[in-house]
DNA sequence: GTCTTTTGACCGTGT
DNA sequence: GACACGGTCAAAAGA
């Protein structure tokens, strides 16, 4: 098997659908409005900016575990640096902001140490994210996952070693869910979830969760190869293929669908630095436990922020 | 021989 | 408690 042997065309073939109402989040439910958004980022950078541009500015986004707490880092590249954390159970999402100084508090040195990693071993692995980024978690004691729609060629800027282990075909959509786990290390437990828009051909819906103990697999042939390549393909691995073509390809019911030997082993990004462009998209969603214990995740398209 | 993929079965959670 | 659904396991097969 070659690391570099990415087939796209036999997979996107056959995806022509349109896309239902709850492709990526059928119910996320927003904790403030956009309005309120916009206040608290009056409130938090109004004394100390004067060249505060807005949202406009560009972040990165990664996500960290401390002590079973999920942390959500925004990463302004400028002028700011702010934090915002969302602790799960049970307190809603707070926003702390950080401004500019050459104190930093310790999570901000930790991830900056992260970002730095990344940026020394693969310098050129950013993502354009023309797409929402969204953060859900639908069950208690599941991990947060972020969903990004990536393009075809964005799925090959991966720096891990993934291994698949398990697909299925979930309610309502014709497309099969491909779930993968770190190859790298056994006792990594970052996971993602990939499957096909039914909306646009090229666009694939990729979920993270989770967080690699580990360094990124050296010597990837397929890095260099994927991000300079006009000639995208994908890991034969991501079955994209719909129902009505796969001939019951689920994981339930499925007969073995003989696939052309020509790709490899998947190898696609996890929580990725990410640099939004200028013109770029972010949701920002909550997800709730309720007084009842019952969670509920929902979005709302006021908090849409459009990065222009 | 090693690693990855496939896929039916199983499990946990929500309704 | 039964059912539906999503996620995971693990044996078998393939490269």
């Amino acid at each position: 098997m070659g690391d570099d042997d990415w087939d796209i065309r036999a997979a996107v073939k056959s995806c022509n659908i349109n896309r239902p109402d709850n492709v990526v989040a059928s119910k996320l439910y927003l904790e403030t409005s956009l309005n309120d958004v916009w206040n608290s980022f009056d409130k938090l950078f109004a004394h100390d900016m004067t060249n505060f541009n807005g949202l406009s500015e560009i972040f990165s986004v990664i996500i960290m575990n401390q002590n079973g707490n999920q942390q959500l880092y925004l990463h302004p590249i400028q002028p700011a640096q702010f934090i915002q954390q969302s602790s799960f159970p049970p307190s809603p999402i707070t926003v702390a902001c950080v401004p500019p100084t050459t104190t930093k508090p310790k999570e901000w040195i930790d991830l900056q140490q992260q970002l730095d990693i990344g940026a020394s071993n693969y310098p050129n692995f950013t993502f354009s994210m023309e797409t929402p980024l969204i953060q859900t978690r639908t069950r208690k004691n599941q991990l947060i996952m972020i969903t990004y729609e990536l393009l075809q060629e964005e799925l090959t800027n991966d720096n891990w070693r993934w291994r698949k282990y398990g697909q299925k075909h979930i309610k309502d959509s014709p497309l099969p869910r491909n779930y993968y786990n770190c190859s790298t290390s056994k006792l990594c437990e970052a996971k993602k979830k990939i499957e096909k828009s039914p909306n646009d051909e090229n666009i694939f819906l990729v979920s993270y969760s989770g967080e690699h103990n580990h360094d990124p697999p050296m010597n990837r042939r397929n890095i260099a190869s994927c991000n300079s390549s006009s000639k995208f393909k994908l890991p034969k691995s991501i079955n994209i293929l719909p129902k009505t073509s796969t001939l019951n390809a689920s994981s339930s019911s499925s007969k073995r669908i003989k696939l052309s030997r020509d790709v490899a082993s998947p190898t696609i990004a996890t929580m990725p630095p990410l640099e939004f462009g200028s013109k770029n998209k972010m949701i920002v969603a909550v997800v709730e436990e309720k007084g009842d214990g019952k969670e509920e995740v929902d979005m709302n398209e006021d908090i849409l922020m459009s990065f222009e």
